[in-house]
DNA sequence: TTAAGCTCC
DNA sequence: AATCTGGAGCTTAAT
């Protein structure tokens, strides 16, 4: 049976439109959230049903609405978003591109369109799939007719037919629009019969067939007061009724025929398509994707021209002298793993000639020899991977010049993919994937396979000398020049020696501290279950919710999106209401330390007995490094208990750790950046901050602050930075809403510079559509413009967020520079080893501990002037626990 | 793969 | 009328 799938456009986009999270813009500021989101539905239907004929309806505005007779009709429905409406066009655009044809018929709804597109499917022997978001569509199923529902996300399906429809609601399809006509339907103004819902309704039609019947047997309705209700509403049920039938025989002007589905046009789409930004549907046209290289760009400069040099002997090593003052492109052949162990054939060096040096038969001592001779300086994509397998293998390495995927992020933060490819795809218009000598796959130097393939080395060389051509000029442009070669390129090295250095973790202490985990997690599982009644699995939060909100009947708090909420914040609240609610919470703290601290972390303790976690430098929309495999950026410190897994990170033999910290940097960072006297003043007078904001916001002398008023005082100054409403503040601090206000108020009074600056920044963020840091670190925010209240909301945060964190995030970044720089000049038997976002640690040759503590300090209070000075807090000891 | 929960700054 | 603190990564359960 031939298939043809009928959509409802204007419901399947609105259901992408508001499934997105987060507003999709292209660069020319042409909103796409709902086109992406309706494409990828689009293909999953053509995945899972392969249909020969499509159709979208649409509903056409005409003030000739079909259902003249109610005026209240539609009058409550919400209005389309702006940034919708402007999708709406092109999404038309597309589907024509993809030969698919669209329905419009000025005076009915999309439902009437594809009603009457089904009947007539149906009747030619076809089988009508109609996609839609409104479940008025289920009048429309029968034992051939499917009518399918998008369910939350957007590529999820919900299938009826007429069978499904008896077993979910124990009606047909006839009697659901005789539901309809009784129950009424709000979001589409159908009145129905007051007072009578889904249970009566169905409870009607069970005992009287139809609507019809019902109208006319009222007498025999047992209920007297629904039965008062049906007689006195009978009229208006039969307009009900008839507002929800959904018309069958809309005057079309074409066949089923002409909705067969034939090949797209692809040149259209292809640019359509590169207009909107849309890379994975350019990646699912494949070959068919009409590639033009980008301006400035053509494939023949990725020619190799040069010569080819494999050095496998000790003499021949000399030709690497050539590389003399250039800039050279450089990698390795080989394989890293995530412990640190890998294996390396040779390096490959290209400047205007290509070298590789096999190492398999030239020795590493001989290699240095010539590199500690010869200046050059590194560039490539990704290069810290690089850095860091040099390091590893004690090959000497030189300062980074440009690193191609370093450079991308400084352009924009924000995007997802940041590997050769996808850059190379974008900037260039070419897809190296397509272009790989000697069918090389993976674009990954380090996947074990590309040994001795110089030709894939110069394409990479050639590749990033085009990428790094094209992202010069940009970098120039948008003012992220200092950005980039002051903070984010030295920083480069700095991460890959952090990497190599790693930090001794005891996997020994670690195991001893996970059996005592398990020993008590598994007494409190039991106590659980006895407490319960029975035994169930405590992870699991639908179980658990089940346990404590049906079975002994707590309290519950919010609900999630699937049952009851669980978490810390819903268990504090009710934990004098049982004894299981304590005890759950223990719980969960230890199996947490157990499972990610302690199981987590062991197998990642390299051959060295250390953790070389791994330092993104490419991922977070404010600058901040993040920190992966493991993250050491967040192991417990707050609870006694967590705290202990510092004590498995020690320094080594003959070395001690030394530990440094911003004092209140982000508030620092605001009172220069806002130049505020109040809090220039307090940071000036080296004055315990929270106390300060609570003596000024509530006009006492700094004496009379109680310690509730000073931790008031800490929650606002953070809610500050965050941009805290005063419902959120109120939640944190236990106080109504009306005081959280007020005390804001008060705040913003005593503090007139934070509020121009935070004000200032909202319009800076409207006016260019991006945020900016103290070094010029730009991050686009298209939440700024948006026309819900929410999304908007969410913008004004981030834009007074962004500049904060981001700032200090680029200070720290350049304390790291200048403190690697020197350590490395001038002790380099004490090395920089972590980094937690305020917070630097170096693992310091014993004999050197007065210097490094002073260069520590001294880099980080001294990197950059402010209008407050930076304090730092600094700490030595042997293990991480007592660095304190 | 996503949601819910937890850890950190 | 709404809404309700920024930035990360990892583990488990459930789909």
């Amino acid at each position: 049976m031939k298939r043809i799938v009928i959509i409802d456009g204007n419901s399947l986009i609105n259901r992408a439109f508001y499934a997105m999270q987060r507003p999709m813009i292209t660069s020319e500021g042409i909103y796409t959230q709902g086109i992406y989101g309706f494409l990828n539905m689009l293909n999953k239907i053509e995945d899972d049903y392969s249909p020969e004929y499509m159709a979208v309806a649409f509903d056409l505005k005409d003030p000739t609405f079909r259902h003249k007779e109610y005026e209240g009709y539609k009058a409550g429905r919400k209005p389309m978003p702006p940034e919708l409406a402007m999708e709406m066009p092109i999404l038309k655009d597309i589907l024509k591109a993809l030969n698919i044809r669209i329905l419009e018929v000025p005076g009915y709804e999309a439902d009437d369109i594809i009603g009457t597109v089904s009947r007539i499917a149906e009747e030619q022997g076809m089988e009508p799939m109609i996609f839609t978001g409104d479940k008025d569509a289920l009048q429309l199923t029968s034992d051939i007719t499917k009518v399918v529902f998008t369910k939350k996300g957007v590529t999820d399906f919900d299938l009826y037919d007429r069978e499904k429809m008896l077993e979910r609601y124990g009606l047909t399809p006839e009697q659901f629009i005789d539901l309809k006509g009784i129950m009424g339907d709000s979001s589409d103004c159908i009145p129905g019969i007051p007072g009578i819902g889904e249970k009566g309704g169905i409870e009607l039609l069970t005992q009287f067939g139809s609507l019809e019947n019902v109208l006319e047997h009222s007498d025999e309705i047992t209920k007297p007061a629904m039965r008062k209700k049906v007689e006195e509403n009978a009229d208006l049920a039969r307009l009900s009724k008839h507002l929800a039938t959904i018309v069958r025989d809309v005057p079309l002007d074409c066949g089923i025929e002409d909705m067969v589905l034939t090949e797209p046009d692809y040149e259209e789409l292809t640019a359509i398509y590169k207009k909107l930004e849309f890379k994975s549907f350019l990646k699912r046209l494949g070959s068919h994707a009409v590639t033009e290289a980008k301006a400035g760009f053509s494939p023949e400069e990725l020619e190799f021209k040069g010569e080819k040099y494999v050095i496998g002997d000790q003499h021949e090593l000399w030709h690497l002298y050539e590389l003399r003052g250039k800039d050279v492109f450089v990698t390795l052949f080989g394989e890293i793993t995530h412990v640190g162990v890998l294996g390396v054939d040779g390096v490959f060096f290209e400047a205007k000639d290509a070298y590789y040096v096999d190492l398999r038969l030239v020795s590493i001592e001989a290699l240095n020899e010539v590199l500690n001779e010869i200046d050059m300086r590194f560039f490539g994509h990704d290069i810290k991977e690089t850095l860091y397998a040099m390091y590893r293998l004690g090959i000497v390495t030189k300062d980074v010049a440009f690193d191609t995927s370093i450079a991308e992020y400084c352009l924009d933060v924000s995007r997802k993919d940041y590997s050769l490819r996808s850059v190379c795809l974008d900037r260039l218009g070419f897809d190296p994937y397509e272009n790989m000598p000697e069918g090389g796959a993976q674009l990954s130097m380090f996947s074990g396979q590309h040994r001795y393939n110089i030709s894939l080395g110069n394409l990479y060389a050639g590749l990033s000398r085009a990428l790094r051509r094209s992202q010069e000029a940009e970098l120039r442009e948008k003012g992220l020049e200092r950005v980039f070669y002051e903070c984010e390129l030295p920083l480069i090295s700095v991460l890959a020696s952090m990497e190599d250095a790693g930090i001794i973790c005891d996997g020994d202490y670690l195991d001893e501290f996970g059996k005592n985990l398990a020993k008590e997690s598994e007494a409190l599982e039991k106590d659980i279950y006895e407490l319960a009644g029975e035994e169930f699995n405590i992870k699991s939060t639908i179980q658990l919710g089940e346990i404590l909100f049906e079975k002994l009947k707590l309290p519950h708090g919010k609900k999630t999106k699937r049952g009851y909420s669980t978490n810390a914040e819903v268990l504090e609240k009710i934990r004098d209401e049982h004894p299981i609610v304590d005890k759950i919470l223990e719980y969960r703290n230890l199996t947490k330390l157990a499972s990610t601290y302690v199981e987590g972390m062991k197998p990642l303790i390299a051959d060295d007995g250390r953790i070389h976690c791994h330092f993104q430098q490419t991922v977070t929309q404010t600058g901040r490094i993040s920190c992966t495999e493991p993250n050491l950026q967040n192991i417990p410190v707050r609870q006694e208990l967590g705290r202990k897994i510092r004590r498995a990170f020690h320094a080594g033999e003959g070395k001690i750790l030394v530990g440094a910290d911003y004092s209140q940097i982000e508030l620092r960072v605001l009172a220069h950046l806002s130049g505020d006297e109040a809090l220039i003043e307090a940071f000036n007078n080296n004055e315990d901050i929270h106390r300060m904001t609570a003596a000024r916001v509530l006009g006492i002398p700094l004496e009379e602050v109680r310690p509730i008023d000073r931790s008031r005082a800490k929650a606002v100054n953070f809610g500050v930075i965050y941009g805290m409403s005063s419902f959120g503040l109120s939640e944190e601090i236990n106080v109504t809403r009306k005081e959280a206000e007020a005390y804001i108020k008060e705040y913003f009074n005593k503090h007139p510079g934070v509020k121009a600056y935070m004000d200032e920044q909202v319009r800076l963020a409207k006016e260019r559509g991006y945020s900016e840091t103290i070094l010029g670190r730009k991050r686009r925010i298209n939440e700024i413009s948006a026309s819900n209240f929410m999304v908007r909301q969410l913008g004004e945060r981030l834009a007074m967020n962004t500049p904060i964190q981001g700032s200090a995030a680029d200070i720290i970044k350049i304390a790291m520079n200048r403190v690697h720089a020197e350590l490395t000049e001038k002790h380099p038997g004490s090395r920089l080893i972590l980094q937690v976002h305020d917070e630097l640690i170096i693992e310091a040759d014993i004999n050197e501990l007065d210097e490094i503590r002073e260069l520590l300090t001294r880099n980080m209070q001294e990197a950059m002037e402010l209008k407050v000075k930076l304090l730092v807090d600094l700490n030595t000891a042997d293990n991480w626990y007592d660095l304190k």
